[in-house]
RNA sequence: CGGGGUGUACCUCAGCGGUAGAGGGGAAGCUUUGGGAGCUUCCAGCCGCGGGUUCGAAUCCCGCCACCCCGACCA
């Protein structure tokens, strides 16, 4: 293809709003545009990235038997009261739902369950045609509070979802594994570095969960791993060993200290320096909603610990949590925030605590009292200990679980999510086949996600240096940037067309830089698009000569004209080794 | 949803009471031709929207909207 036939635009200047590489780059080589906050136009460019993205994981799937559907983006209300998650997806403001022309809900679908469950009713109805995985590529529409990075968190975007139907539990694991094996086969082929990690299920529900990292130190996902034994977990689900209770102080009586304006550990810490962190307890405060109810709920938790909202949630079986606003924490405690304590609450605040508190003697702790603390406070002798669980947030580190190693915190940009639902749709959708005996089962259903957009936005922010973006060959918007230093020399002219011809016969796909440009901004936009096998025309065309530039590693060579091919085809087979 | 910031040409921005600007970009011409080349001419703007103050508003005031950032939140 000739650049000066295309629509190839790019920008010497950064985009003043892009906050990370992959976005600034993806404007400035006129990828990708914004309409709004987030939602974009995907370009040519990106669009073919996009389509190799896509190419691999359609043939990952079909290789496994998967097979490609599409489904609507505009969905019923009644669906989702259906599987009940109607009300959730508009409490968290995340589903764009309104009523069409006759005062119907209408949503714009975020995720695919309830449809592929309603789809598949009535026609997989016996447990002779199971098990089978069906999946679609598609828009997906969602709300996000705050869209950012780019590609990364749009509120519009492709995604890749599956849904598995099983006969029981141990066929969904057995389905489930394989889908585990494709994820790991699509990204390695989407030649991305990436880390599989256990995952919360969130909103999704169901039993197991993975997530598929791609490793990044902008990603917006902190993940738990640990060298030595191979675990790793996002830090929503993570669980460590932690550091034991530090032993109890002689035993005196409580007392109430004033601790005026001291809110934080920190700050206690300057007022009372023979205490450790350990011997302070925060009692932190909650809103939890569920669909008919709301509840102030006060964790308490070891100084030295923070509070994972994740496993609170996952706790209570709530819709969502959040910090309690300063209005509910002054009616449940009587006092300022930063003084909330577990003696003395409300009645109608639950508190709970996490398992950081256990064991933990003479302590202090918020008095429910403006500037106020209690100190040398005794679980059994002051209080009961409240019921305690992991609601603890994994920390660098910590030891694993198992002691065997210690946690590490690094970041990743998740690009692929994979569940064990279990029965839940297939229950509340009432979705059955028959077994061996004529009697109506549930499905065991697996939903597996990519996000096709995010994984094109993490390989750039994965491959990308000072001058531009640095694309895997496999799924690069072309394979060969062919660079014509002077359009327009005879030479230059017929060698050129003779190399894209025999390229794109045999396969590869060329983009011919053929503008009347200056050599320096030829060069700087070949490196900006980042094509990652590059030949370069010039002098030398007379004499059949060219230049073999590989966007990145590697010196320039001059070579025959008639060795390029070979080239060409060499690294291609490499890169789908 | 809280806090902060920004809206001026297709892009990046300057101008901050007195005739709408620069650089990039695009068009034309001449020169140039291996890492964003030079000169000349031209193109391009309801200064986010609405109200107010003023003889006069891009500029000051009020309201709204959009976008960005931090937080909250999030498959």
């Amino acid at each position: 293809m000739k650049i000066s036939q295309t629509l190839f635009v790019t920008l010497k200047e950064e985009p003043a709003d892009a906050e990370v590489r992959s976005h600034a780059l993806m404007v400035r080589a006129g990828f990708i545009q914004q309409i709004a906050a987030g939602i974009y136009v995907y370009g040519p460019l990106m669009w073919r990235v996009l389509r190799k993205v896509e190419a691999i994981v359609r043939a990952e799937h079909d290789r496994v038997g998967g097979q490609e559907l599409l489904m609507p983006a505009l969905q019923p209300r009644e669906l989702w009261e259906e599987s009940g998650r109607w009300g959730r997806y508009v409490a968290d403001k995340i589903l764009y739902h309104f009523q069409d022309g006759r005062g119907r809900d209408v949503c714009l679908g975020p995720t695919h369950e309830e449809v592929i469950t309603n789809f598949v009713k009535g026609k997989l109805s016996s447990y002779k045609q199971l098990p089978q995985t069906l999946y679609q590529i598609q828009t997906k529409f969602r709300d996000e509070l705050r869209p950012r990075f780019g590609l990364m968190r749009g509120r519009e975007f492709i995604m890749k979802d599956a849904y598995s139907f099983d006969a029981d539990a141990e066929s969904m694991a057995a389905s489930y594994a394989v889908m585990r094996e494709v994820y790991r086969r699509i990204f390695t082929r989407c030649g991305v570095r990436f880390t599989p990690v256990e995952a919360d299920a969130g909103a999704i529900g169901g039993s197991g969960s993975e997530e598929f990292m791609v490793d990044a130190d902008t990603g917006e996902d902190a993940i738990a791993v640990c060298r030595s034994t191979g675990y790793a977990a996002n830090t929503e689900k993570a669980v460590s060993q932690i550091a034991p209770a530090p032993p109890a102080p002689a035993e005196v009586a409580m007392h109430r200290e004033p601790t005026p304006g001291a809110k934080t550990c920190a700050d206690l810490r300057a007022l009372f320096p023979g205490l450790p962190l350990e011997r302070m307890l925060k009692t932190i405060l909650y809103r939890a909603v569920w669909a008919d109810r709301e509840q102030t709920v006060a964790v308490m938790c070891r100084g030295d610990r923070e509070i994972n909202v994740v496993k609170l949630q996952n706790h209570l079986g709530c819709l969502s949590v959040q910090l309690a606003e300063e209005k509910a924490v002054k009616a449940a405690t009587g006092a300022e925030v930063g003084f909330a304590g577990p003696l003395g609450l409300q009645a109608d605040v639950q508190l709970l605590a996490d398992r950081s508190v256990e064991g933990v003697q003479g302590f202090l702790c918020g008095g429910n009292e403006t500037d106020v603390h209690v100190l040398d406070v005794w679980f059994g002798r002051d209080l009961p200990q409240p019921p305690t669980y992991d609601f603890g947030l994994v920390q660098a580190g910590d030891l694993t679980r198992d002691g065997q190693g210690t946690i590490e915190i690094t970041r990743g940009i998740e690009v692929g999510h994979i569940f064990q639902l279990g029965t839940k749709y297939s229950e509340s959708m009432d979705c059955r086949y028959a077994d061996e005996q004529g009697k109506l089962q549930p499905f065991h259903m697996g939903c597996y996600g990519i996000g096709i957009s995010r994984t094109a936005a993490a390989a750039i922010e994965q491959g990308h240096d000072e001058a531009g973006m640095i694309w895997p060959l496999p799924i690069a918007p072309y394979h060969v940037m062919l660079i014509q230093m002077r359009a327009g020399d005879e030479a230059q002219d017929a060698l050129a067309q003779e190399l894209h011809d025999q390229l794109e016969a045999a396969g590869a796909e060329v983009l011919w830089d053929d503008r009347k440009m200056g050599a320096g901004a030829k060069f700087k936009d070949a490196d900006l698009v980042g094509i990652p096998l590059r030949v370069v025309i010039g002098r030398d065309a007379g004499d059949r000569k060219v230049e073999w530039k590989p966007r990145v590693g590697g010196e320039v060579e001059v070579i025959s004209a008639d060795d390029v091919l070979g080239r060409v085809q060499a690294a291609l087979a490499a890169a789908s080794a």
